[in-house]
DNA sequence: CTGGACGTTTACGCGAACGTAAGCTATCAC
DNA sequence: GTGATAGCTTACGTTCGCGTAAACGTCCAG
């Protein structure tokens, strides 16, 4: 009985792009509950999601019915923003990969982006180590001011 | 002249905690537009801090007027904020560093502040260290299958 | 007198990523 | 019939830290 499902983001990106993963698992269309609990999101975010146009689901009358696609694009979403895309990047990057022609420019572009957000977040490694070191710094300080008080008022 | 101000923000969190420097500097009282430049941050900025209650200039008519005090309270936000604290945070903090009584608990209290905060940005340095694995490892694959690309393709 | 610098207020906008109803439908089991 | 479950739509609310007008007052130099 598969209960246990992935909870905490299983795979990267790479396999999630390779997408069309036919192994073996019989399931070919998803319901929105089920998505969601599979991925650990709401029905609110998924509806959310494809109001901005990442995932486009089929209708089953006025349900959605999502394919083994949008799932992958789903994955793909929840993966970019682990990395610290906004959904507005993913967006883009996921109508690139859409345009299935060139496929070098795409990944070109892809490994642009990829380039780009990896100098970002050093960026803001460095920015945090600083704050980092200024705190450190100053619970030094304070402490020491602390020991002293806590010494005169004895 | 005095004219090439600190823009990036020099001194550190325990010599403005210090608060009282009458480092034989004249000026006592200041406008929201000296203020605004001294610091590199708009006059919005400054009515919009006094609005959240972190300042409390008095007022010449009903234009506001800055004192050292004020001053020093604006220096503690603006590096509060460097390190990633909240406004209503530095809010809590710079309430708790009016009541002057205690001293000690106060202290304490701010040291455990900074502590938590410490770890929060520990948090988040980590988990950028993991997006930038991710998408280093992403780039490493990608550019393979770019080079193959190529290669076929000619 | 006119313009510019400097100041004031109130108040809506934004961007990101959904949360949270409100009110409705459809299906199923019991 | 009746409640639970799962779904739908529309649409306003939230958090943060201001930006950006709009519309006005005050003072000074030329």
């Amino acid at each position: 009985m598969p209960m246990s499902e992935a909870l905490s983001m299983e795979g990267d990106i790479v396999t999630a792009m390779a997408s069309t993963d036919e192994t073996g698992n019989k399931k070919t269309t998803f319901t929105i509950g089920e998505l969601a609990k599979e991925f650990g999101v709401t029905l609110r975010t998924l509806r959310f999601y494809e109001d901005k146009g990442l995932i486009n689901p089929r209708r089953d009358g006025q349900n959605r019915l999502y394919n083994r696609r949008d799932r992958a694009r789903l994955k793909l979403v929840l993966m970019g923003k682990q990395v610290g895309f906004s959904l507005n990047e993913i967006c883009d990057m996921l109508d690139l990969y859409d345009l299935r022609d060139g496929q070098v420019v795409q990944l070109r572009v892809a490994l642009d982006k990829f380039n780009q957000q990896i100098d970002v977040l050093k960026q803001q490694k460095s920015h945090i180590e600083q704050a980092i070191d200024e705190l450190s710094r100053t619970v030094e300080v304070v402490s020491g001011m602390l020991k002293q008080k806590e010494a005169s008022e004895k």
